[in-house]
This record gives C-alpha cells, sequence and structure tokens, in this order.
DNA sequence: ATGCCTGAATTGGTCAGGCCAGTTGACCAG
DNA sequence: CTGGTCAACTGGCCTGACCAATTCAGGCAT
C-alpha cells in the first residue's frame, strides 16, 4: 500500500534482512554471523554498507560485535523494532502500561524517601508546566522533568536514565504526529493536576497514595489518548508531508 | 591502576561527542549540523566513521537525516550523558536496585497472568542455563532470557525491550572486567536455584511470592558481587564500598 | 606427553578518494 | 512577477587498502 519511498536507504534494507533472518531462527543466538566481506559478497552490496547495518542492529541489540573476532547474535526478540513498523496505537497503549508498572513502583519507593528539597524540586516542575501549558514543546519537557523527578527521589540514576528513556519513546515520528492532535492546554491542565495528586502523596509518605495516583495519572493519560484519537483515525495513516517537516517550526 | 584500555571504538567516541553536545544545548533542537564532510574534518576522523556515529544517532532517535539535504537534531536526551565515567561499582549497586524495583514489578504481574505454555518457556530457559553453568557466555544468554522471559508473560514488547536493555548495562567494560571475578559455576548455581524460585511463585500463581523471590534473587546477587570483590578491592575504590547513595543530591 | 609460546590467518576498525543521486536555492527566460 | 532550469551543496554508496585485535595451529622447551 503506502509504501514509505524513504526505504531507499540500503543499509536499512540490508538491516532489516539480516533483522529477518535472526528473527526466523535462520540466525541462531549465540550463532556468529559471516564476516562483513563475506556478508558483502553474499548480499552484494560494499563493506560499509554492511558494516552500517551491523551497527544499527548493534544499537539495537540484536547483535554483539567483537572486534578481531565476529558479530553474535544476542537475540532475537524482534520486538525492539525501533518503530520502523510498529503500530502506532498498540505501541502507545503498551508505552502507557509500560510506564505504569515501572513508574508505580518508583513512586512508592520514592514515597518513603522524599525529603523537603525533593518536594520542593518536585513543585518547580508544576509550577513551570503551569506556566507554559500552551506551549506544546516546553510543557512536555516540564512533564518529563516531573517524571524523572520522582526517579530522583530514589536517588538511582539508572532509574532516572530509564523513565527518562521511556518517557522518550513517546517521541518517534508516528506517536508525536498522533499526539499533536489530542494534546492541548485542557488536557495538559487535567495531567498538571495528577500530576499534583502525586507529588502530594508522596510529600505526605503515602507509598500506596502514591502508587495509586501514578496508576491513576497513566490510565488517564491512556483514556484522554484513546478518545482523542477516535474520530481523527479515518485516514491519517500516510506519512507527514509537508505539514512539519522539522520539529519546532510553527510551535514556539 | 591499569588503564581499561578503553578500545572504544571511534566511531562509538565519536557518537558520544555529538551526543553531549547535542545534550549539552551547543547544537539546538531544529538545528542543522554541519555536512559529514565537515564534521569528520572537525572531529580529525574519516568521513565513515562520522556516518556510523550518525546512523547511530538516527537508530537512538536524536538526529534526523534527510539525504540531500542534511542532518537535523530532533531531540535532546539528557539522561544519557552519563554513560562514560560512571563509577563501575555505585553503577553496579544502582543497576541491581533499579532492576529489584522494576522485575519485582513485573514479576508481581506476570505471576497473574502466567500460562502454561509461558512457564514452559521459563523451564527451556532454566534447563538450558543449568546445562552451561561452565560457559561464561552461555550462561549469561541464559540468565537474560529468563528475565526476559518473565517479562514477555506480560505481553508487553516494551517491557522486555526495557528489562533487557537493564539487563546489558551490566556488559560494560568495566563491569565485565569485575564480573569476572566472582562469576563462576557456583554462583551459577545459585542463582539457578533462585530462579526456580521465581519460576515457581509465578507458576503458582502468587504475585507476593514472585516479587518476593524476585527481590530475593537480586538482593543475593548483589550481596555476591560486594562479597567477591571486597578482596580485590584493597586500594582501587574506597568510597565505593558505603554505599547509599545520598537521596536528592543528584550529581552535577 | 604436557604446557607454554609464537606467528600466521582471520576478522573487525579505520582511512582515503571517488562517483552518484537527491535537495536546495539562486538565476534567467517568459 | 512567475515558472522552470541549473549548479552548488549534501548524503548514499562504492573500491581498495592498511591497521589492530582475536584466534588457533604448530613448534619449542620442559
Amino acid at each position: 500500500m503506502f509504501s514509505p519511498v524513504e526505504s531507499r536507504r540500503l543499509y536499512r534494507q540490508v538491516a532489516d534482512q539480516i533483522r529477518l533472518m535472526i528473527a526466523s531462527g535462520e540466525l541462531a543466538v549465540g550463532q556468529r554471523l559471516p564476516a562483513e566481506r563475506d556478508l558483502a559478497e553474499q548480499l552484494s552490496v560494499s563493506r560499509p554498507t554492511v558494516r552500517e547495518a551491523l551497527i544499527v542492529l548493534e544499537v539495537e541489540g540484536l547483535v554483539n560485535i567483537r572486534m578481531g573476532s565476529g558479530i553474535y547474535v544476542v537475540r532475537q526478540h524482534a520486538a525492539t523494532v525501533t518503530g520502523a513498523e510498529r503500530e502506532p496505537v498498540e505501541g502507545a497503549f503498551e508505552l502507557l502500561q509500560a510506564r505504569a508498572l515501572i513508574e508505580c513502583a518508583i513512586a512508592e519507593e520514592a514515597a518513603g524517601r522524599a525529603t523537603p528539597d525533593d518536594i520542593a524540586l518536585l513543585d518547580e516542575t508544576l509550577t513551570r508546566m503551569g506556566g507554559v501549558v500552551n506551549d506544546a514543546i516546553a510543557v512536555l519537557d516540564a512533564d518529563r522533568a516531573f517524571h524523572t523527578g520522582i526517579a530522583a527521589i530514589v536517588g538511582n540514576a539508572t532509574l532516572i536514565r530509564v523513565t527518562g528513556e521511556i518517557f522518550d519513546m513517546r517521541m518517534t515520528p508516528y506517536f508525536a504526529r498522533l499526539a499533536s492532535h489530542f494534546e492541548g492546554p485542557t488536557t495538559w491542565r487535567s495531567a498538571l493536576d495528577e500530576h499534583r495528586a502525586i507529588r502530594d502523596a508522596i510529600a505526605a509518605g503515602d507509598a500506596a497514595g502514591a502508587k495509586a495516583a501514578m496508576r491513576a495519572h497513566l490510565t488517564m493519560s491512556q483514556k484522554r489518548f484513546s478518545e482523542s484519537f477516535g474520530e481523527e483515525f479515518s485516514e491519517e495513516e500516510e506519512r507527514g508531508r509537508d505539514k512539519r517537516p522539522a520539529k519546532g517550526t510553527t510551535k514556539t
């Protein structure tokens, strides 16, 4: 049907092909791939192209490249596709479910550790968020700061990082385009209220309440999302054209 | 003492450097990067190296490469800046703490959803792990498969991905060097026993038990780790011992 | 026979230079 | 002023080469 012409880039095609071979089991986990030179010959492309494709797979965590030794299949879970051909809607729900599981646990933990300084930092992000509900970019940044701020209360850099990364997963082109349809000052204000509830529970040291508030927040996010795109979802599938060639051009 | 050799591949270093420039705001969102040829000259590396680095950043979603036009910053991902210079010991404890928080929640959720097929898959990884406790690479793979397998029970691709990514964080050169000192058939057999306890709790549908078993497993992992490297750490590090990362003191 | 050591073969990492194709914007004919 | 053309970028891909790390077979001393 609608095939993005973007697929022209050769190293992407090569990466897809190798990824497919891994997913199908043709290349078993732990197995060593043919040498770059051999792959280039078999695929009728040059070695730099093969290298670029392998680097893509390495960043995705599918293979492990060991200098002087070879390239080894680490895992075959094709589930880690980088938004290439993922249903944006399913991806969105999955994302929110994953966030609910992880961030509820973090909020629960944070409630038992928060210091007044921590709460002050959260309050700072809340006031900032309240002042920029009309700025789609700034409000998103404040939203992110609130969620990573809760992770920061636990005092674990890994948790902060993971929280931020999961949050950023919504930044895929698909998701961003869908989000632009339902994100607005009204929905952001609702989110802000839910943020305040989370903040209050954490400030009160109420672990169960913080967990519940976080779950409610992410559940409501999911609800807002599903309700809003229901109407817009007739033919919004096509790739973004001249509407938004680059980010932030029309927003500020 | 010995320099970690840090034979990091050049294109990774270049990617880190550009990522840093993006994170610091030196390269603003929406801005176009210098041309590949110019970047190569400024960084004193060849163009293929620059290309490989940019492909890494593109896969990570930081930049958008548009053929014939240029390379544009999509977003700044400040959370990943910490990767380069991290204390290995603190990092290890942090990692296990983060895993405890996240994977306990996942195990809890999985216990309520597991089907006999899911359990069969877990059992497969357990038997596989039992057969390769002497193979440092294979056993690690089986270990990973068990933990991601639990995430798979929940049926959420994002959770699987996150679990795998956090697991893989231990694959840094620092961590790998430390791990080689304490990982062995004995410790792996202990881990396997703990895995079985988790599996049994999930199979029984015991959410609280699964959570507790997972927490016990990761706590024991931490214990094994800290005990084993205690001897090796005569003069190498000192502040790593008394962990307890102070709350709120988000490092600069 | 055993174990250590060496060196060649293999493999990934990097470089240099070049050509092609798409993008962009200025320039010129209408 | 409008429309179309063209030349200067820019990324995409290729060839060929050399360097560095890994691996393993074969030779040496024990």
